[in-house]
DNA sequence: AGAAAGTATGTGGTCGGCCAACGATCGCCG
DNA sequence: CGGCGATCGTTGGCCGACCACATACTTTCT
């Protein structure tokens, strides 16, 4: 009677009700976790911890920006990109300077140091990726991806959160 | 150049490197986050943090068990279980008390007070799981937990964190 | 029995993340 | 020019979650 698909049976012996109730939920919640972990080991060699590697992504993506800029990318509290962006520049990973057009606002960016790590972070994150998805052929990671994607925009209906209603996109 | 899945559409206006260098990880994440922020919501009616909900579900569904049965269920930190289950204690969620059988141990139970809140979290975290899933028919929802499954026991094989070699689906 | 190994739990510290509330600016409008 | 709402960022508090380390008890082995 315990049957199950075969990752739970692998990584679990019973299915509370819970996984019943919410298959689905459940099912992301541990992949969530599990890939958090995952990076973090990964980000160990870096010296980032899980969830800074995006927000420097972005900084060596688009070079020196505002707090606001990070907070609507990475779709955070403000207040979870500033205790980060304490920390990290605490580490020398980034740098803050006041924006002379904008005496309430902060320009962010990398510092040099973290340059290097550039590289270093993107192929660990491809390498994650890739690990993530071992054993998927390509029309599986397709629909994962679309189905992922539809599940992120049921939940970002619900919580109302996304700033998109504001034609961003056309500028 | 900016064309990008319907979700990703929806809920962001550009795709850093990340979510070129790594689109599943990046869904996980934000799925993930998004759901728990939906989780807290509904959550919230009843007094529970997210997170919570699965320690609770689990022990209605068993009955008084040990914080070792917790653990390994939950597949979490032993520090972060101690942890939830004292503040689930101060809030008169949960009631602790030696195991007899092993004075190292302790049993952990529901209160009845907090058994009244059983249907109720089952209800929320039903129709959050609906919620989630909106839009998506049962063949689509069938290959989302399949390859969910696959991810999941991708990253446990990468984390080798679960206790799974140890025949315990026998008990 | 007594030491060594193993198990169950708790502590302290660190992070990411949220919310609520606050101080500082900027901008618009009267 | 002066006021007032919107915006930018910060602080404090709290939670989940991790790790490393410490404590208490059990089991096992000599």
């Amino acid at each position: 009677m315990t049957r199950a698909t075969p990752a739970e049976d692998a990584c679990t012996n019973a299915l509370p009700t819970a996984a019943l109730g919410g298959p689905v939920s459940h099912a992301v919640s541990r992949v969530a976790r599990l890939h958090r972990i995952a990076a973090g080991k990964v980000l160990k060699g870096v010296d980032l911890y899980p969830g800074q590697e995006l927000l420097m992504m972005h900084l060596w993506d688009r070079g020196a920006v505002r707090q606001t800029e990070l907070i609507r990318a990475l779709e955070l509290d403000p207040s979870t990109v500033t205790k980060m962006l304490q920390r990290l520049e605490q580490t020398g990973h980034v740098r803050r300077r006041p924006d002379p057009a904008d005496r309430r606002a902060v320009l962010v960016e990398a510092t040099d140091q973290s340059c290097a790590l550039h590289t270093a972070v993107e192929n660990a994150w491809g390498s994650l990726e890739e690990h993530t998805l071992a054993g998927l052929d390509p029309a599986e990671r397709t629909e994962l991806v679309r189905l992922l994607a539809k599940v992120e925009e049921n939940l970002c209906r619900e919580t109302e959160d996304c700033p998109d209603r504001r034609g961003a996109a056309s500028g």
